[in-house]
DNA sequence: AGCACGCCGACT
DNA sequence: GTCGGCGTGCTC
């Protein structure tokens, strides 16, 4: 009656237990040598067919202490797993906190008396949960501290609201940066609240460097309601106290990044999905599932057998993904608009630079560094965006035409001026700079290219000249994975650049979300083009996203704009500036651009209007990963569903090479869901029995990606 | 996923 | 002669 805490085996084990036991129930069992965590998942008193009397092992410890994961929770992990093609305990087990996998019961016992005593403590009245906080050495301000009354909404805000409310649908509520999309999240959580005592609310969010403000955010309002955060940023301790929170019902507000979707939420009524369109919503290993479209199912599954709008979902994006815009357009979802930023701000205006017409060899073009100087000495930041870490992208010889490539990569190694490395960023190989070119001994290698560390270096020396307002020179702050990758740097470096302590911010995409600076007028884009002819259909969208959402960036302080008497602007360096996706973004104009590319993608039959899988093959040699993708496709010819797909021919995938591993991938299009789902379901099996044929010797693993979000 | 079983190369 | 490589297969 169980499924045990592993992976691979499909159908649920069979174990005997000298009482009925709740489905739901998490339990602890024998498996081989091991003990492991396992979940109750059928009622009671079945199927012992096809089991030697004796063969089924007896449960060794029973976690009475909690209750069992309820049906809604059950159902969410047993859609989950049959959507994108896993095992049932992959998915059901992996959704638990691991801490739980190494408990005994009598310790979870324990720490549940702990918790509910830390609870007990705090105010009187207080169902106050924030053990978890003194958990992280961080005891929450005391829970009294609900002070701050909310902001009033604006018109725009009081009526998508009130719209929200009055629907039973998703709603998507598509609102320009700066349009205070957060309060009405707020709003709504709260109004849900207060209305009903009981009741539960999930906020997701897409990186886990949003949910210190998010959380700040809402415990400054909430805090009586038990508010308690999920994410991998977490102690193991931590994560298990606050699943625990959630799970009794105790902490209210759950906020998280996507692995919060699977959390046990008891009352759930409400989840919020922010910047739904984020890539980061889908996973990316294991159960490759979207958070955001399981937010969607997961309320339908709330709510049946209730009224209709029990559970609600809220989306919401300044550019939505072009999936939730066509349900929103076609009355699936219900679409909510604010286009005024709050303050009546105005919106960064675009200023194109044709790099053609700009100087040989050029950075950043002459105009954007006299503006960016110009902001500087009356103590206005700039922000320039460059999507890659490192000093350049790779070395090379002049000579004979040696490049810096990765030794089990196919891939160059990123140049690291700063501790003179190269750096593969696929495998994480390092090796030191060589002086001459290990080929021909020519000692003139060089850069080819710029990264986040050039660009640093670059605006420095040629701001050299320039001064910022208290007549000091300019200073310049660079911020990747690279500069903050010691723990707490980038709070840290984003509290220097909030105080005005730099002039210039030079990152990677991680700049570009959330973060609300003051005082930037200026945001640049130095090195968009990539994204206007990339073999990926979605590059375009993505794009218009993270250019818009930087744009988001500047001009948030209407006051301090106006009275600064500046012209908040995008600047963005292209090649093609006559490029249609530069005039939808120079009008903010998301519809238009998304009514543009939804109408590509209906011609060439691509989601939202067909349904796609991709399917990935990890081998020694390529031509092995190929062969058990071919094969297993000759092999699938007669399968359910067949009829509606096409099955394109495994190709390598654009980085074929990764750690000395050959990759290869086979896309899979239908237009039927159904029928993509039944062929998928029933081909694991091939896909498994092609592994044992000669042909595909070698092979190491495979994954099925479904609604893939790259190709 | 673990963890066993099982069959081929370099060490005490 | 044994230790140990990872290929294959099973777990109620």
């Amino acid at each position: 009656m169980t499924t045990p805490a592993y992976s691979g085996l499909g159908p649920a084990l069979t174990y005997v237990h000298e009482r009925p036991l709740e489905p739901g129930t998490l339990v602890r069992v024998p498996l081989g040598q091991r003990e492991v965590l396992g979940l109750v998942w059928e009622a009671p008193g079945l199927s012992l067919e096809g089991l030697e009397p004796g063969q089924a092992r007896a449960v060794l410890q029973v976690f009475d202490a909690i209750p069992p994961l309820d049906a809604a929770w059950r159902g969410l992990a047993s859609f989950a797993a049959r959507y994108y093609q896993r095992s049932l305990g992959e998915v059901a087990l992996a959704a638990l906190p691991p801490q739980l996998r190494d408990l005994q019961a009598e310790q979870l016992a324990r720490k549940l008396k702990r918790l509910a005593k830390a609870a007990g403590s705090s105010t009187k009245g207080g169902h106050q949960p924030d053990a978890a906080n003194s958990n992280a050495g961080a005891p929450a301000a005391e829970s009294a501290a609900d002070n701050s009354a909310p902001p009033e909404l604006s018109p725009e805000q009081a009526v998508a609201l009130q719209r929200f409310q009055a629907d039973d649908r998703p709603a998507l509520l598509f609102g320009t940066t700066g349009s205070g999309k957060t309060e009405v999240y707020l709003r709504a959580v709260q109004e849900l609240l207060e209305q009903d005592p009981q009741a539960q609310a999930l906020v997701m969010v897409p990186e886990i460097n949003l949910t210190p403000q998010l959380e700040a955010r809402f415990r400054e309002r909430f805090a009586r309601w038990g508010v308690v955060a999920l994410h991998s940023g977490l102690t193991p301790a931590q994560r298990l106290d606050h699943w625990l929170l959630a799970h009794q019902g105790r902490a209210r507000i759950l906020l998280g990044t996507r692995m919060a979707i699977f959390a046990s939420l008891p009352q759930l009524r409400l989840i919020v999905v922010d910047e739904e369109h984020d890539p980061s919503y889908k996973s990316q290993e294991g159960a490759r599932y979207s958070a955001r479209d399981l937010a969607i199912y997961r309320a339908k599954r709330e709510s049946e057998g209730r009224s209709p709008g029990h559970c609600r979902v809220l989306l919401g994006s300044a550019t939505p993904s072009l999936e939730s815009w066509r349900a929103a357009e076609i009355g699936r979802y219900l679409k909510l608009e604010m286009p005024q930023r709050i303050g009546g701000g105005a919106l960064p205006r675009l200023r194109l630079v044709n790099m053609n017409h700009q100087p040989k060899q050029c950075v950043l073009a002459p105009a954007l560094l006299e503006s960016i100087a110009e902001r500087a000495a009356r103590g206005e930041q700039s922000m320039i965006l460059l999507n890659r870490r490192g000093y350049a992208p790779v070395l090379a010889c002049h000579a004979c035409g040696w490049k810096s490539d990765c030794p089990h990569c196919s891939a160059h190694a990123v140049f690291h001026k700063i501790d003179r490395t190269l750096r593969c960023h696929h495998c994480g190989h390092s090796a030191r700079v060589p002086y001459a070119c290990p080929d021909c001994g020519n000692l003139d290698i060089a850069p080819v290219g710029r990264g986040t560390e050039q660009l640093e270096e670059q605006i420095a020396g040629l701001l050299a000249d320039a001064r910022r307002a208290d007549g000091g020179p300019i200073r310049v702050l660079r911020l990747d994975a690279d500069s903050t990758r010691a723990k707490g740097s980038l709070e840290q470096q984003l509290a220097g650049m909030h105080e005005g302590e730099f002039d210039v911010l030079v990152g990677t995409q991680m700049i570009a979300k959330g973060h609300d600076f003051r005082r930037i007028t200026l945001v640049a884009s130095v090195n968009a083009d990539g994204g206007l002819f990339a073999s990926d259909y979605r590059a375009p969208e993505r794009l218009f996203a993270l250019l818009l959402q930087a744009a988001g960036r500047a001009g948030r302080d209407a006051s301090f704009v106006a009275s600064q008497g500046t012209a908040v602007e995008l600047w963005v360096q292209t090649w093609y500036p006559e490029h249609p996706l530069f005039a939808a973004l120079a009008q903010h104009d998301y519809p238009a651009f998304a009514a543009q590319q939804l109408q590509e993608r209906e011609e060439a039959l691509m989601p939202p209007y067909s349904f796609q899988a991709l399917v990935r093959a990890e081998a020694r040699t390529q031509e092995a990963a190929q062969a058990l993708l071919n094969l297993a496709a000759q092999a699938g010819e007669a399968l359910p569903g067949r009829e509606h797909l096409t099955l394109y021919p495994a190709v390598p995938m654009a980085i074929q090479r990764v750690a000395n591993i050959e990759r290869a991938q086979m896309l899979i299009e239908s237009d039927s869901r159904p029928a993509l789902q039944a062929f998928l379901a029933a081909w694991q099996e091939q896909l498994q029995l092609a592994r044992s044929r000669p042909e595909a010797k070698g092979v190491l693993r495979w994954a099925i990606d479904v609604d893939p979000q790259a190709i």
